[in-house]
DNA sequence: TTTGCTCAGTACCGTACGGTACGGTTCTCT
DNA sequence: AGAGAACCGTACCGTACGGTACTGAGCAAA
C-alpha cells in the first residue's frame, strides 16, 4: 500500500498502469460503477487482478487513480493569449461557455461525476473534491482570471470575478447537469450548445456590461 | 410481483407500508444506497423481509416506492394567490428562490437525487425520470405559471415563461447542487440563502425587467 | 375450539464481489 | 547461462447481499 499511495501522488506511472487505467475508465462510461469490478476490469485490460492491487493498494485507490488520470489529461485550451477588445473578450466567453456545455454533458465526464456522488453517498467525499479541485477548478480558476482582466479593461463592471464566473456558469448550465446526471436527454434546442452559449453569455454581458463607458 | 405493481401505481398503501417506507428513507439518508439493504431495511423497520418482497416485488420496486412516496409527501407551498403588484411578483420570485434553495441542499434532496444518479448510472433512468418529473417537475409548473402571470401583468418581459424560470434557476443554484451531490460543504455566503436569493432575483429582474413601462 | 390468514423472525441458498495465493512464463540484469 | 523480479492466469477464500422457504405467533371468522 506504500508503493501505491506513493505512486498516486509523484503520478509517476508506467505506461502500461495508464493504459489499465484508460481502459478501467472506458470501461465505466460504458456500464456504470457496477461494471467496473476488479476482475472485469483485469480481464478488460489483460492483466492480473493481483496487479492491480500491486498498482493502486485496492478498489478505492484504483478510482482515484482513475479520476486523477483523468484529470491530468484534461488540457487547458491554452487561450491564455491577452484579451485586448470588448468583441474579443466576448468571443473567449463565448467559447468558454460553449466548452463548458461540452465537457459537462460527454459521457467521461457524466460517469466519474456519478462515480464520486455514489462515493459520496458512503460518506466518501474524497473523489468529488478530487473531481472539483482538477476538473472544475483549473477551468474556474482561468475564467475567473479571464474575467478579472475583463474588469480591468473595462469590458464588464463586476465587483468579484470569481463570482461572476459562478453566475456564468449558471445561466450557462441551469439545470442540465444535473438533468443529465439523472439519465435525462437534452431538449433540441438545450443541445445546440453554441446557440445556447450564445444566450447566455449575452445575458451575462447584459448583467454586467460596463455602461459607465 | 402483479400485486405490488398495481400498489404502486394506485398508490393504496397502508399506514403500515408508508411506514416502512419512511424507516427506509431515514435509512437511505443516514447510510446512502450501500446502507439499504433489505435485511437492515426490515430490521430498521421491524418487518420481514418477505413482507417486503411481498409489498414491493423486488428491491427497485422498493427504492421506486421511496420516491414516490416522498414525492406525495411534498406540499406545493400553495401560493396560489393572485399576484397584484409589482412588488408581490418579486416577493414571491424570492419565496421561491428561497425554498428552492432549502429544498435542494436538504438531506433527504440529496440522498434521493444520489440514489437516483447511482440507478441511472447502470443505465436505469427511471427513478431520474420520477425525480425530475414529481420533483422539479412541480415546482417548475408552478414557477412556470407565476412567471407566465407577471408576464401578463407586465411586470417582466419574456418571450417564454418556461424558459425564464431556467435562467432563474441557473442564476439560484449555480453550481451547488452538483457540489453538494459530490459532498461539498457551502461558503458561508453560500448558506445564507435568504441573500442568495435576493442577489439571483435582482439578477433576474434586471434582465427582464419591463422597461417599456 | 378449529380453521385459515397475515406477518415477524430466522434460517437458508445461490451468486457475486473484494482481496489473496500460487504456479508458470517472460523479461532483465549480471 | 542463471538468478531474480515482474506479471499473467486462475483458483481460491470469506463475506455480504438479494431473494426464498419455513416456522410459529397473533388474530379473525365459523
Amino acid at each position: 500500500m506504500n508503493a501505491a499511495a506513493n505512486k498516486l501522488e509523484e503520478q509517476t506511472l508506467t505506461d502500461r498502469q495508464k493504459a489499465v487505467l484508460d481502459t478501467a475508465l472506458q470501461l465505466l462510461v460504458e456500464g456504470g460503477e457496477k461494471a467496473l469490478t476488479t476482475s472485469a476490469i483485469a480481464r478488460a485490460a489483460g492483466c492480473s487482478k493481483e496487479s492491480l492491487y500491486k498498482w493502486f493498494g485496492d478498489r478505492d485507490g484504483l478510482l482515484a487513480a482513475i479520476v486523477t488520470r483523468q484529470a491530468s489529461k484534461v488540457r487547458t485550451p491554452a487561450h491564455s493569449d491577452e484579451v485586448v477588445s470588448k468583441e474579443q473578450f466576448v468571443q473567449e466567453l463565448n467559447h468558454f461557455a460553449q466548452d463548458l456545455l461540452e465537457v459537462i454533458s460527454g459521457e467521461v465526464s457524466l460517469a466519474l461525476n456519478r462515480l464520486a456522488i455514489g462515493q459520496a453517498s458512503k460518506g466518501d467525499d474524497a473523489l468529488g473534491r478530487q473531481l472539483l479541485e482538477q476538473g472544475r477548478g483549473r477551468i474556474g480558476e482561468q475564467m475567473t482570471q479571464l474575467m478579472a482582466q475583463g474588469a480591468k479593461l473595462g469590458f464588464v463592471k463586476v465587483p468579484d470575478a470569481h463570482a461572476a464566473y459562478q453566475i456564468l456558469y449558471g445561466l450557462v448550465l441551469k439545470d442540465i447537469h444535473v438533468r443529465l446526471l439523472l439519465g435525462a436527454t437534452l431538449k433540441q434546442e438545450e443541445a445546440d450548445f453554441k446557440s445556447a452559449a450564445g444566450d447566455a453569455v449575452s445575458q451575462f454581458m447584459q448583467l454586467f456590461e460596463n455602461c459607465t463607458k
